[in-house]
DNA sequence: TGGTTATTTGGTATTTTAACCAATAAATCC
DNA sequence: GGATTTATTGGTTAAAATACCAAATAACCA
């Protein structure tokens, strides 16, 4: 594999990396339907705000979100609509894995 | 977040973080084309054997791969074709992000 | 059978992630 | 200005991921 081709797959990783997580793929959810702030996402998942403000510090740092600051809330959205649709292909999976395990016992 | 919803985003981020590395993706997108062996994987990235196979491991303990040992060679295809269309929406995410390095600059 | 090849598994060292608490920064309200 | 609220940053600790080497398996061939 060349230096351009490694390049260009490390920048793919890093933003796949940037989803992989729980709480990170529910925010990209949550995003879908509208802006959120931080209050309320901190609400909706229930771990400490620092927690969640760094898995959004992650998702902006890969470009999937962007953040405003208004008064003295920060709202987040989604920076390209499109990651939603990811999540029909990952449910796919998690379905075939089921099927598979089903079908095994 | 309930303990039914928290579940379901961690089966989500099972998948997403099994393809969350540069050479999970090369070998996902190799695997688009059709079938490949270990060793033509190995060969391609260049990296030791052992740490192929247990990159293709990951993927399959994921549900995204499945292999199929023929003679001395074990073939990984694709379990859920539909994962490749990830890749064209990852892809506009990092064009999104060269483009607002560059209006930055 | 013995040797060769392809792959997996176990072990280890290093790096990366992740969570919480505490402290800081920024905006608002009195 | 001082108190309050919202969010970020720094520090620490624990857990997970990654890479390589070495050893074990498995299938083939002479």
């Amino acid at each position: 594999m060349d230096a351009k081709t490694h390049s260009r797959y490390r920048a793919r990783a890093k933003i796949v990396k940037a989803m992989a997580h729980p709480s990170r793929l529910f925010i990209i959810d949550q995003l879908a339907e509208g802006e959120r702030c931080v209050c309320e996402l901190t609400d909706m998942i229930g771990a400490d705000t620092s927690t969640v403000s760094k898995h959004l510090s992650v998702l902006k740092e890969a470009g999937i979100v962007k953040d405003e600051k208004r008064g003295l809330q920060v709202f987040y959205t989604l920076r390209t609509p499109c990651v939603t649709r990811l999540f029909s292909c990952i449910e796919a999976v998690v379905k075939s894995n089921i099927e598979a395990q089903l079908a095994a016992m």
